[in-house]
DNA sequence: CAAACAAACTAACAATTGTTAGTTTAATTA
DNA sequence: TAATTAAACTAACAATTGTTAGTTTGTTTG
């Protein structure tokens, strides 16, 4: 629709100033300063501060639930699995980097959506812990701790937005691939 | 000092308020009101908001520029020299939490320190990559992509402060026993 | 042309912010 | 006991916060 136009500069523009400060140091008159208008005037489109805190990060957030959902129905080993994570994560932190630092950082000011974040998350991470264990379970990964692993890659991909924007020199397919082998054989030779 | 005595109160305090909310959501009456005082009495014992958040982050980033060098200055193997910066992350991380969500987080709110902690930081990651080129041309580590490698290393090890406080069941030792393990070797069988 | 509408504006609000000045209280030291 | 000191207090400040109400402007549509 054309009326969200407009709504999602705004969306935009936050983001782009959550990212440098965090939601709680940026104002709405820092935002309205950037797209050249009043504060007051934000209030035609939007409706709170948190209300573009909350579409920031419920729709990354849901992003990433409906790519696990097509992940874990597939038929995939749980190796293949794992090398899907990592892509979906490459393939929405690259679309959007800022975003990331909000669902990252900021989600702790979430208000009204705090617990259906919560969920998501929890539900996402439970995921990646199942595929783990299977995996552990049909001798394809390492009989070590599941939860120094699931850590240890979701700490990886987690962090993607503060790398990506630095490193244009590699695309997404190479990034995805050298980070894939990093994360699953390690760096020793 | 006994002087300091109840300002390192104040800071151990921020420390908890500013990991749970960041720098900016925090408020000086919030200080205080867990102190059980008035926010004017903080100033008894600290010049400033701004001091709180310095004295938690660079006595912090120090803390890993001293362990560094004390690395660096080894004759360890590359691969050591890695498992003493495991070791060096799951020491101080354990020992202080809080602050290393404000190392991580918060960073960008300091004012008058911060070139002096951009320059810690740089420093310190350069060592880390210097250890990892040196361990690729000597062959004790994959010919991958060296920046991939030292991403996804750190990106772990800062992201231990969210974990930790969660996995007490795993002692100092054994944690960076399996991290090593699973950040060197990888998780595939 | 008139009506409708999107999108900006000015002005103001009540609450909250970090901080300062000056004062009181209670314990310690000379 | 008198003087000193650490550490709290009250009261207030100027600035900034998110937000609301009501108005103006210019474009699109009937």
């Amino acid at each position: 629709m054309k009326v969200e136009t407009r709504k999602e500069e705004i969306i935009k523009t936050s983001t782009i100033l959550f990212q440098k400060k965090g939601y709680s140091a940026v104002t709405m008159r820092d935002i309205a300063k950037v797209m050249g208008i009043k504060a007051a005037s934000l209030y035609n489109h939007i409706n709170s501060k948190q209300e573009i805190l909350s579409n920031i990060i419920i729709s990354l957030a849901e992003a990433f639930t409906e790519g696990m959902r097509t992940i874990m129905s597939s038929n995939d080993s749980s190796i293949d699995k794992l090398s899907s994570i990592v892509k979906l994560h490459v393939d929405i932190t690259s679309s959007n980097t800022s975003g990331m630092a909000s669902l990252n950082n900021d989600w702790v000011h979430l208000e009204e959506d705090l617990d259906y974040y919560l969920k998501l998350r929890l539900d996402y991470e439970d995921n990646i812990r199942q595929i783990i264990e299977q995996g552990i379970f049909s001798n394809q990964l390492q009989d070590c701790n599941a939860e120094v692993m699931l850590f240890s890659m979701l700490s990886t991909l987690r962090s993607l937005y503060v790398w990506i924007p630095n490193k244009e020199d590699l695309n997404s397919f190479e990034l995805a691939e050298n980070l894939n082998k990093v994360l699953l054989t390690g760096i020793i030779k």
